[in-house]
DNA sequence: TAGGCCATCTGGTCCT
DNA sequence: AGGACCAGATGGCCTA
């Protein structure tokens, strides 16, 4: 062992007995305070990793930054562990600006809300974000599409006298999109593009987390259904674009929609 | 008890 | 040079 690694070691050995006390003063409001562990009360979670098989790492060496190794040379012990502070306290309160934009996301994301479900998960979240804007994407051109094609035929045909397509889809920001069945945040193993990389028009029908039947959902409340109304396909969001209610349209959407099939207007 | 999720610490890299 | 960003490591909590 060298003498930069006795030092470092010391160096660990007196970060230890060095609570942060910014880690108890945390702010976010999603995630209840978690005290840092009783056996390293300095480094709860990060300890060096002296055998880390990471390119980043150096095996059998503990890590310090060029700045630090720096600042280890000019500051004293009590700058350095102030500069350490400053540094974990940046990286928190990063991380708790991330966590709540992530928070600010699954307000508007059309999942059954409320204390006794619990929340998404990051990775479920950002998939559920994902297919979301999918799926508005896809109502929207279809509605274009749909616009369009009624106002070309002169308001002639089967649709016509039929209130416009835009009254009868639910509004997006509306009470409409809520209550919704909940989505289901199932396996996070599973590459999000690997899994939907699927074309707009074909994606929207997987529920956003309904990755693997192998791995079940966290808790009942998460999955346990919500009535929908009848006639109306399941779906990640409990809302479809409202499909044409003619006798020429195929009326039953409940069931038979396999993943990968996208409902569609009828469009003649 | 295993596995998933998370918060935190930390060093490296990139950017301003 | 300092801060932001990223990723690895670690340990705690929770659920099936």
């Amino acid at each position: 062992m060298s003498n930069t690694d006795i030092e470092t070691a010391k160096w660990v050995l007196k970060m230890e007995q060095t609570p942060d006390a910014a880690m108890f003063n945390r702010t976010s409001p999603s995630v209840s305070p978690r005290p840092s562990s009783p056996t390293s009360s300095w480094s709860s979670g990060g300890s060096p990793a002296p055998s880390s098989p990471s390119s980043r790492s150096r095996p059998g060496k503990i890590r310090r930054s060029k700045s630090l190794k720096k600042a280890e040379k000019q500051l004293s012990e009590e700058e350095l562990q102030e500069l350490r502070l400053k540094v974990n306290h940046r990286e928190r309160k990063r991380m708790h600006d991330l966590n709540s934009a992530l928070d600010g996301l699954r307000e508007v994301m059309p999942y059954a809300h409320g204390p006794s479900v619990r929340k998404l998960s990051k990775i479920a979240t950002l998939l559920l974000a994902k297919n979301y804007i999918l799926m508005l994407n896809s109502s929207l051109e279809e509605m274009k599409r749909l616009v369009s094609d009624v106002y070309q035929n002169g308001h002639r045909g089967h649709h016509a006298g039929l209130p416009s397509p835009a009254a009868s889809l639910p509004s997006l920001h509306g009470p409409a999109m809520r209550p919704s069945p909940p989505i289901l945040p199932h396996s996070t193993l599973i590459k999000p593009e690997a899994t939907f990389s699927v074309p707009p028009t074909t994606s929207l029908h997987r529920p956003a987390t309904h990755l693997s039947p192998k791995d079940p959902p966290r808790s009942s409340a998460s999955v346990k259904p919500q009535t929908r109304p009848l006639g109306l396909p399941t779906n990640p969001f409990g809302v479809w674009p409202i499909p044409c209610s003619c006798p020429q349209c195929p009326t039953d959407l409940s069931v038979g929609l396999p993943f990968g099939k996208m409902p569609t207007f009828h469009t003649r």
